[in-house]
RNA sequence: GGUGCCGUACCCAAGCGGUAAGGGACAGGUCUGCAAAACCUCUAUGCAUCGGUUCGAUUCCGAUCGGCACCUCCA
């Protein structure tokens, strides 16, 4: 069955061929390790942990690279604002590399916690400096580079194709372009390769190069490092819709000028996720980290779900209510693949109507990973009277290769219901049993009652009663 | 100013030319001493408004109204 994407380039939905038939070489721009990732940032990896899923259900291998920018890109508007690394070390009083470790490491929990596959390959920006410096001399030969102000800039002039990507009037840009601060430009869009000459001083990272001690222009390192592990064309390349107009403008400028070819077949970009007062961001407003979800009693897969639900090009409003009614959706889907695991193992082949069920999965799915309504095949299955449960149970797994919620691993719900050890509590659940086994419903109900002021609820259930926290 | 998106039941959210997926909530039912949980059933002659194209439009085109994002480090 094919796979369809929309690319961002054509602005369609286009029919998937990979470049090779056997492995997909994809590569996703990764986090900037100087703050943790909200849940924003986490929504963009969910969906390309779909789209890499995705590809791996339909029988490709995938060469997925993900970098790690160390290096901190600056804050302000323009070339000249402050490294980010530099203010968030400053403000800690840490080093600029403990910086970077402590957030990479809190990144990947987020990542793993929310079962996004591992990329084969991350790539630190800081590791890769002389690949920069190595393309940047190559544009240099080129002639698509011109020194100024002691930067080495990108002059976009040498690249007819310029902002193709982000569908950019040039003409409109250079004639309603925005007070440019930087006067080194000789085009308002042109970008910095290698900084020497930094509005802030001395920087904690700086290496040297042909055009002095500096560090990298923004960009670069996507360019570099793809192209390093990737080869100068491959297959997909994808990020935050944030990126098309900078930042994905500028790696495709300097990387197709450098190779005289297209670099990447398939651009794709994931939405925002939006809170009340617009969209999420580190600088401002509210800030949703997976911890604070998880400290509120959400389950990461709780998350997962509500990602799920939304398509990835579609702007999503975060709300406490969704991740209510995401919590209980779940749950309960939980809890019916634990009763059929708790029947049956899996069957070794499908019947019809699970097959079929798995068919209109896959065909949503791979229209443009159309996960809402995959995630409608999975209740259709799960609520069809005609299959047997070890069937369900086996296609559930086989739609669980997409979605992650990770259905194999898991247990059933009591597991995750907190152990009560409140004496009190205890006691008065014990003396409710009596009650019960006498008869006496007026005192068990007066019990229950006074359970549920302190914050307990109580269960009756076949295997006997059973006292939890209300949440 | 430029680029792009959205407005579908109480809420979230698919569908995008052939007569409205799914989840949550609500209500009814089965079960239960009663509850809870679970399971079953039900919930839009209708898809912002007004025109147009079409045999046929939620889906295409135009206008209007109302939201939103990006263009600045940002997923």
């Amino acid at each position: 069955m094919p796979i369809s994407l929309y690319n961002t380039m054509s602005r369609s939905v286009e029919q998937f061929k990979p470049i090779s038939d056997e492995t997909v070489k994809m590569y996703c721009c990764g986090p900037t390790v100087y703050n943790y990732a909200h849940i924003g940032n986490l929504r963009t990896y969910i969906f390309e942990d779909v789209l890499k899923r995705t590809l791996l259900h339909a029988g490709y291998k995938v060469t997925h690279v993900m970098n790690i920018t160390d290096v901190g890109h600056l804050t302000g508007d323009g070339d000249d604002g402050e490294d980010k690394m530099e203010k968030s070390a400053r403000e800690s009083g840490k080093s600029v590399w403990d910086i970077a470790r402590f957030y990479t490491e809190a990144f990947f929990k987020d990542f793993d916690a929310l079962h996004n596959l591992r990329p084969d390959i991350t790539c630190k920006a800081t590791d890769h400096v002389a690949d920069m410096i190595a393309l940047i001399q190559r544009l240099e030969k080129g002639g698509h580079t011109y020194v100024a102000g002691g930067n080495v800039y990108f002059s976009i002039d040498t690249f007819p194709d310029y902002g193709r990507l982000a569908r950019l009037d040039l003409n409109e840009l250079r004639s309603g372009a925005r007070i440019d601060v930087d006067d080194n430009k000789r085009n308002p869009k042109d970008f910095v390769l290698w900084f020497t000459n930094s509005k802030f001083g001395e920087q904690a990272m700086m290496w040297d190069s042909p055009w002095g001690r500096g560090y990298p222009g923004w960009h670069i390192e996507c360019s570099a490092m793809s192209m390093k592990y990737l080869g100068e064309h491959f297959d997909i390349h994808c990020g935050g819709i944030d990126a098309i107009p900078i930042h994905h403008t500028n790696e495709i400028a300097q990387s197709e000028a450098a190779t005289g070819h297209t670099w990447v077949n398939y651009w794709l970009h994931g939405e925002f996720l939006l809170n009340d007062t617009g969209k999420m961001s580190k600088s401002s407003g509210e800030f949703l980290t997976l911890s604070v979800l998880t400290s509120k009693g959400y389950d990461p897969m709780d998350y997962r779900f509500f990602i799920l639900g939304g398509h990835y090009r579609s702007q999503l409003k975060f709300s406490w209510q969704a991740m209510d009614t995401a919590r209980t959706a779940r749950g309960n889907l939980f809890d019916r693949i634990a009763a059929l695991k708790a029947g049956a193992a899996p069957a070794k082949s499908l019947g019809e109507a699970a097959s079929r069920w798995c068919a209109s999965f896959d065909e949503h799915v791979f229209n443009d990973l159309n996960t809402p309504r995959g995630l409608a095949d999975l209740w259709g299955l799960l609520k069809d009277d005609t299959i047997s449960p070890a069937e369900k149970l086996a296609a559930a797994y086989r739609m669980d290769t997409i979605l992650g919620l990770g259905f194999e691993s898991l247990s059933a719900r009591q597991a995750e219901e907190s152990i009560v050890d409140d004496p009190e509590a205890l006691a008065l659940v014990a003396r409710r049993v009596e009650a019960k086994k006498a008869r006496d419903y007026a005192l068990a109900d007066e019990i229950r009652d006074k359970l549920d002021a302190m914050g307990y609820a109580v269960k009756d259930t076949p295997d006997g009663t059973r006292l939890m926290k209300k949440m």
